[in-house]
DNA sequence: TTGAAATATGAACAAACATTCATATAATTG
DNA sequence: CAATTATATGAATGTTTGTTCATATTTCAA
């Protein structure tokens, strides 16, 4: 039998849920899903505005989907765990269906 | 290589995330998850309003995340298919790390 | 140190959304 | 039919949120 989860479960999944359900994040966590990558080539390969991939990545970075490191003036983007993999992979199955 | 899902799939995947991606949503997808329930018996157990249950019910319908079935004056509401319990499984699993 | 390149931040605004309250519809029973 | 139970619908509202524009910060090179 699967209970409905405590408050704070349901608290935590709802926040990772928001915050994936978004398009211009999505494209970013694809782009990011193989390999990191630095702010700039997101920008190219998401196609949005450099203001707006600047404050998604923000709001990804805070609910920890995405881990950052530094190198000289860039800031390279990479998946934070597999789960958001597992995540994208059972999204996109549902969606091609 | 995971290459950005074309606009279609991401839409619908946008979509599939921002339905899943409530409170009062979430606990009554797993209200229904073992087995269909009328509207009645998911109000009581998900513990909001009838009315608020109604509306999200329709949400929930309209993004065919649920289904449903008549007996008498009673709807029966069940999860549309297995991707949402597959769905859920993974962002639960995330959540309670 | 001046300039340029890369990234972040803040304000502003329209659009979307969750919830409530009141009311409507549908089915059943007396 | 009248009354009751079960569910749906619509309007109203306060809040959240995605996006843009303008500006700030950081790092490095000349």
């Amino acid at each position: 039998m699967s209970e409905i989860p405590n408050e704070k479960i349901l608290t935590k999944m709802e926040e990772l849920l928001n915050v994936a359900s978004d398009y211009t994040r999505l494209k970013i966590l694809y782009a990011i899903m193989d390999e990191d990558k630095s702010v700039s080539t997101i920008i190219e390969e998401v196609g949005a505005s450099q203001s707006l991939v600047s404050h998604q990545l923000k709001v990804l970075k805070k609910a920890n989907l995405v881990a950052t490191h530094k190198e000289g003036t860039k800031v390279f983007y990479k998946l934070a765990d597999e789960h958001v993999n597992s995540l994208l992979r059972v999204v996109q199955q549902h969606a091609e269906e």
